[in-house]
Order: C-alpha cells, then structure tokens, then sequence
DNA sequence: AATGAATGAGTATTCATTCAT
DNA sequence: CATGAATGAATACTCATTCAT
C-alpha cells in the first residue's frame, strides 16, 4: 500500500482522468486502458489505487455529489432575507454548475444506476435529504418572518430543487442553446413572485 | 422482407421486451439474447427486424418520447383559461409518467447519450421544441388575456418543463417516497400563483 | 443449448483436445485458446459447452478415473483363483496404463489439487474406495479358499494399489527406462508369493 | 552480492516460505509476494536473493528431494540383516514423511513438471537411481547371505520404492483415513514374505 | 542491502453479429 | 421467415519483474 501523501495525489489523478474520460464516452465505453492513459499511469498503477472500475465509479460518485452540496449548506444559515439567500444558492450553484457541467452525463448515468442499484440509490436519496431539510428551514422562516405566504416549506423545497436538476437536464440536451445561469434564476424569480406574501 | 403486418407486430414485440429489459439492467448490460427470449423470438429473428442493438435503442427512443407528447399538445389547443389548460396538461403528463416510470433509466441513459451524441441531441432538442412552442404560446395567450402578468413566455414553458423533468429525475432516486402526481399539481400551483395578474 | 447429440460430439472433441493440451503444458498453462485450436472449435464455441475452464478440468477429471476403473472390477467378480484375477486385472491396467500414459501428468495434478480442494479430494476418494472394496473382496476369497495366508485383506488390497500407483508415478520420471508392465507384473508376483500359504 | 551467511539466512527464510505457500497454494496460484510475506522481507529482497519463481521452485526441488534421501543411504549400508535394514529404512522414511506430509503436493507438482521438462525429469531419475542402486545392493547381499531367494534385485528395488511412493500418493488424497506409517510396515513385511527363502 | 511503487504482457470470459440450414 | 450454433473482437484484471530511492 502507497504512502498516505502519494495515495492520495494519485487517487485525485485518477478520479480526474475518471471524469473526463466517463464524461466523454459514458461508464461502459471508457476502458481502464482510457483512465490509465488520461491520469499518465500505468493500468497497473491504476489497480494499485482503485481495486476495480466499479470503485472508480463509486468513489466518483461521492466526489461530485460532495462537490455540489458544499457551500450552499452554508448559505442558507446566513443572514438576510429568506428570498435573498435563496437566490443567492441559486447563483451559487449555477457556478458550480458551470464548473460541472462536463460531468453531467456522468451524473445522469448514477441515476440510471441508482434506480436499479439500492446502495447507490439511498446514497443519493440521503444527498437530497441533507439538502433538502435546511432548504424547508430556510422557507419556514421565511414564512415566520412574513416573508412568504403560508405554504408548505417541504413541498417549496422540493420544487425548487426539481428546478434547477431539470434545467440541468434541459442543457444536456441542448448545451448551447439553454443559458443556463440567467434561466435559473428567472425560474426561481417565478417560484418567489409565487411565494411572496400579497399586501 | 417481412409482410407489412406481421413486421409491425414483431417490430413491437421488439420494443417492449427491450423496454423491459433496458429499464432493468441498462443499456449495455441486456444483451441481445435477453431481448429476444423477453419477445418471445429467437435472436436470429431479431436481427431480421432491427439490424443492430443500436438500432433498437434509436427505435426507442423515438418511440419514448412520442409518448411523453402525445396528446399533451392536443390540450394546449383546447378551450379553456390558460390557467386550466396547464394543469390539465400536468395532470395528464402525471397520468403518462405513472404509465412510464419503468421508464425512467431509460430516458436517463437517453440523456446521458445525447450529451456525447450529436444526432440524438438534435433529435431531442427538436422534440423540447415541438413540446416548449404551443407551451409558450398558451402562455402568451394568457398574458393577452389577462389571465397572466407580462412574463416571458419561452422562459415560463423551459421553467414548467424544467420543474416536471426534474421531479421526474427526483422520483427516479426515491421512488416510494415521492408522490409525483400530488407533487407535481403542487409545483405547478406555486408556478400559477407567481404567474397570476395581481389586483 | 445445442441439441443433445451435437453437444456430446462437441463435449467429446473439447475433452480430448484438452487431455492433449494440459498433458503437454499443465493446467495453468494451457490456454482456452489452445484448447480450441486443438479442438477445431473456436473459443466461442467452447465455452458454449463448457462454460469456464475450471467446468473442463472437472469434466476431465471424471473421465479419466471413469477410465481407470472401467472394466476392472468386472474381472475381480469373474471366475477363476484369485491370485490368476489379480494378475488379470494387473494385465488389463496395463492396457489401460499405456493408453493413458499421456495424461499422466494431468492426474498428478489432480492430486495435488486434491490435496487442497476437498470436493477434489473426496471424488477421488470415493472412486478408490470404490475400487478397493471389491479388490478387498477378492483377496478375502482367496483366503477362504485356501490360497492364500491369513493376511488382512483390506491392507493387501492398499498395498497392491499402492504398487501400480507408485510404479505409475516413477514411470513419469522415467518414461524410456521403466518397462511398465513387466515391472508391474513382477511386482504383483512378489506380492503373491508373500501371500500364498505355506505348505 | 549478500555476504555469505545473511545470504544462506535469507534464502532458507525463503525456502520455508515457499514451502508452506506452494504447499498450501500451488505454484501458480502462489505470487512472489506470497512468498515475501511469509518470509518477512520485501518483494525486492526476494529477488535480491532468487532471480525469479522459477528459480524458487528448483532450488526448492533440490532441498526437497534432498531431504528425501538423506540418511537412508547410510542405513543401507549399516551392519545386520538385509531384511532389517530394508525395515528400518521403512521406519526411517515414514519418520521422514511425516515432517514432509505438508508438502506433498509440491512433490506431485514435481512430477508432474518433470514429465514435460527433460532438465527436471533427468534431476528427479537421477536422484531415483542414487536410491535404487544401493538399495538393490542391499538386496542382493540378502541373496547372498541366504536371507532372500533368487530374485531380481533391481525388480524388487523399484517394487519397494515404488509401494512407498504410491502409499504417499494415496495418502494424498485421503490423509486422515491413511495410517501411512502402519500401512508401509504392514506393505513391507508383505513383501518381505515374498523375498524369503523358503525351506 | 532493502524497499515497494510502477509496469505491461498475458488471459479468461462475454456477447453482438453472422449464416448455414 | 426462423433458428441457434458459431465466431472472434474486445476488455477487466493479475502478477512477475524492474528500478529509483
């Protein structure tokens, strides 16, 4: 077993070469050979880090769901105004999205997985949940604060998050035609004018 | 070449065992063996009505995604207030999508697909579109109307599209836990009430 | 699956090619690919009768101590004294010994597989018993009848085993130098006369 | 180049652990770091000190073999009678064989190598003949002396070699069931009856 | 002397596709 | 039209060996 230091230096080599060579021809067309190359390993070195391409693939998984929670938690516990943080989450992971958005085909392959594998489908399952709850927080209080109208916070939440993975699918499939920050948050402006409190 | 008749049936044979077994194990994991005895037909047989695997998967996809769409433009024509008309689609969406869900890992690996392949892309995108025009224009109608205030309507079709797409993609990572239907008339009201004309 | 008769032709093919192969490099050496060629099949094919090596060397196993057997313990149950039956079956291993002689390597494997597989160990077990039990039986005919000395059956039995074995194993050390059934005939005379009553 | 006795230290650490690996694995299954594990050096100190597996496995050979026939020459040519000496070498190797009942199988390995290697084969038939001859000596002083009849010497030489050989082969595959020691005595002292001058 | 990270040749197995019957 | 036996390209993974440190 490597050393700690260059364990890990190699693991992230890999998990990048993962990334780009998954994103580029899928789970099942990408050869260890590929990720091999791309991280300018050996195949065998490849083995001395990951005990098989499924834990590649695993390992992947919990990197880019980790990367798309961190800092927005944050957010959403800091001060102003319910509406105002909620765009400023918004904002925030659209330049996430952005940084991601090469491996959107790869996160669209997990669901697929997850739907037929129930490891990795609680896996996600708990990922949204860990989202979702401080989301419903931050809604309640807004409606406390008379921000919002009386609405159903976990309901609230819930659409605001099938916002914005469906715009993300939406420019998968249309990458160039679909400006996806700007349409982000015109959405959730839509979602607020429906949420704001009538005089 | 098969008789007209007899083809279009074995053709369908084809399709539904394919759904079948895709949805289960994906694309690359059924086999053309499985397809086959899931139709009934022996893998010869299948070959002489689709040439490829890959042929299949196209066939599908098409068939697919006319589903999601028929009959839902068929209500954007309708009588009726603007308002009314885009929850009877939802609903109506909701009624296709518990018919579908098998689906779903289906039209995932369809997404993950389009991102690397141009003409399943282009293929998809031009199917949004035939579904995102008349969308716009019921809402543009409303607008005329009165019904709704001056918003953008192609922005509004891509956030309502967007919103059951991704309850869609939500679904997929918690099946049981997730009532699309009741969820999805929930988001839609929430869209309703920021799109509504205020006193 | 192939129709019975083709699937036996084909199992017998296979088989023999690999009894070829494993003899002149070993088990782990032989490659499935050689057991093809050998076998004019193709690596496809053979795994659609076999489906893994190991499934091969299991196979061969139980044909090969079927061989052995094969005929030897209908001569134990024929008439005649018994010292004439056990040179008579003495004659007939050596039949069966040259035209097995190949493969005796492939049962020296065997047997050291054995020692470490106890599924291995005890089919190989099984077929001695098998094989002792009558030869047991014979030698306690000679007994009763007087031909023979009061010697513990079962251990005379063990000893004339042991003989044709271990003269087996020095014939794979020496193939040119040991006349295997002249020194197998002679051996089993010696044993005689230490069995033979004393006037 | 080691100095001369850290290098003998370190190649018999390396000899016993490939003894219990070999033994307990096979050659092929057992991997240089196996090897090294067991031996308590690095991968790199056992190439320092072998250049390669297969070198293992020949000098492992020689000490197995060696072993062997260590001692028992000596007995051959001791004083008393030739049918006590042919006893005590009996007792002498089953003394030996259990020390080395472990490594059994390796020996099979052996044997089987040898059948496909000249080099190896030559190794084993010469040790073989080192045994033979003495021990036909042994015989014929027996003649001599009156003890034994008119037999071939050479003949009961490989007779008696190869009873013990096929009782440790027999032993192999069912060494619980086996009293290996009691058996050769028993097996012995048949042949023994047969040798014997009669009045 | 010793280490253990790195290499890459080697192989069992799978499965889309073909084609003789 | 239909069958299913046969093919062989493709690929994950292992492990003996090397060599920089």
């Amino acid at each position: 077993m490597p050393s700690e230091d260059l364990s890990e230096e190699r693991q992230k080599q890999i998990l990048d070469a993962a990334i780009k060579e998954f994103a580029r021809h899928g789970f099942h067309a990408t050869r260890m050979e590929d990720i091999a190359r791309a991280s300018g390993l050996s195949k065998g070195a490849v083995y001395l880090y990951y005990k098989s391409k499924d834990a590649i693939i695993t390992a992947l998984m919990r990197t880019l769901f980790a990367w798309e929670l961190r800092g927005a938690r944050a957010v959403m516990e800091a001060e102003g105004s319910a509406a105002d943080r909620l765009l400023a989450i918004t904002r925030m992971l659209a330049e996430e999205f952005e940084r991601m958005a090469v491996a959107m085909p790869i996160l669209l392959e997990f669901y697929a997985v997850a739907f037929r594998q129930s490891s990795v489908r609680e896996y996600l399952s708990q990922m949204y949940e860990e989202f979702r709850a401080p989301l419903a927080g931050l809604i309640q209080q807004g409606i406390e604060r008379g921000e919002f109208r009386a609405v159903e916070p976990e309901e609230v939440a819930l659409t605001w998050i099938a916002l914005l993975e469906g715009l993300a699918l939406l420019w998968v499939v249309n990458p160039r035609g679909l400006a996806w920050r700007e349409q982000a948050e015109a959405a959730v402006h839509l979602l607020l004018d429906g949420l704001r409190a009538r005089a």
